[in-house]
DNA sequence: CTACACAAGATTGTTAACAATCACAACTGT
DNA sequence: ACAGTTGTGATTGTTAACAATCTTGTGTAG
């Protein structure tokens, strides 16, 4: 079978959430999607299965697709898996991190730095999850990864649905303390920097829904795709 | 959208994984899906579709749908994120189980000695691995019970591939001893258990792949279904 | 103005048919 | 006997069409 549709429309719709352009609630119309994509019905419904197995899209029976919007429950228990999940990654991180890694990072942190001044919030906001999702490709077990990945995918849903302004990005220096714990092999200050930024984040979000219903083929034709 | 098909489908393969029937590198064909499920094939891909979400599945362009078979890496990986899942949903039970939980368990420890006694070794492979699953349910973090569903899933097609003779259970006294612990509320120790039994259930499962192409049909419906 | 009923269009659910690809068996040549 | 080639049937990939359900707009009554 050929995948490419539906990793397009898999890829597409998870790259919306991870930069805050596709919210909370919104519906994904089928028929829209095949007119985005291109494609037959069939790989739209694939796709859309493939979302729900993720946790990203909630189906209605006879309603169609709507992206997930986690309760405040949920989002408590997406945190604190996070925290289990992320611990668990800067310790293997700071144990088998090589050079080449920390410059990594270092570079990563800085475009993080250049983004926020060069005032494109949207670069700045891919930028910000990615730092934690590059963590997670570096920690040499791709389970945790995995995990990482959907934890980070359900925060950017929570956030941007429990935000009543901006979605809040991490803290500034945070990700630059991070690093420097990794660089100095000091897995105690590591632990304790990823804990404190995570619950950090946590509380920056305040439990009030936004509501928004914006055009879907705006969204996922992004500039620059 | 009628999910039944597709629910009986996906309930179906990971009952038959957890219950050993269903081994890692099994083909999944769609028509025979089709026959056992009684379903159109589009309600099988869609199946298909959320089972390889889950990491169940390998889909092979033009080939057909296999049961994934972990590589020994990946076999670690998912050992080292069990031990990172379970130590914290351990410790979100010890601290809010209630005696009804502690009763549960108890229930569940004596029905594993039972099936063991009775040579109903298929019971006792589910109960043996439920064990677990009861404990996820009881951490009061869906997000944690969600990634130790998949654990348990995918650690099942591991010793089902991996294990050379008979599928190894998990340490006869291990569990009871585990339900010691939260029945103390003694959270130092239950740790300690914790991490020592899944150790043991790792270094228990030697690294040799299993060959078997079993009759599909004869597994999907097993007696009692 | 509000509430209810109905109709029409939109959307999702389902199926079957055809196209494309692969696996395997049979045949041929060395 | 073994290796390579070809053909056939099986299986997967894809599409379109029809059925079923829902949403929305319009008309009517109070």
């Amino acid at each position: 079978m050929s995948q490419a549709p539906e990793q397009a429309i898999v890829g597409g719709v998870l790259e919306a959430i991870a930069e805050h352009r596709l919210k909370a609630g919104v519906k994904l119309g089928e028929q829209d999607l095949c007119e985005i994509y291109h494609c037959n019905r069939a790989h739209v419904r694939r796709a859309l299965a493939t979302l729900e197995a993720q946790k990203v899209v909630k189906l209605e029976p006879n309603r169609g697709a709507f992206i997930a919007t986690p309760t405040p429950e949920e989002a408590r228990n997406v945190f604190q898996a996070r925290r289990a999940i992320e611990l668990v990654i800067a310790r293997n991180v700071v144990r088998q991190a090589s050079a080449e890694d920390v410059a990594r990072l270092r570079e990563h942190v800085e475009q993080e730095h250049l983004a926020r001044q060069s005032s494109d919030r949207r670069d700045a906001i891919r930028l910000s999850g990615r730092f934690h999702l590059i963590l997670g490709e570096m920690c040499g077990n791709e389970v945790l990864d995995e995990f990482l990945n959907e934890l980070v995918m359900r925060s950017s849903l929570i956030i941007s649905m429990y935000s009543a302004s901006q979605a809040p990005l991490c803290g500034d220096e945070e990700h630059a303390l991070i690093v420097d714990a990794i660089a100095q092999g000091d897995e105690a200050t590591l632990m304790e920097r990823i804990e404190h930024h995570l619950r950090h984040l946590e509380r920056s979000i305040a439990i009030e829904p936004t509501n928004a219903s914006p055009d879907l083929k705006d969204i996922l034709q992004a500039p620059g795709r």
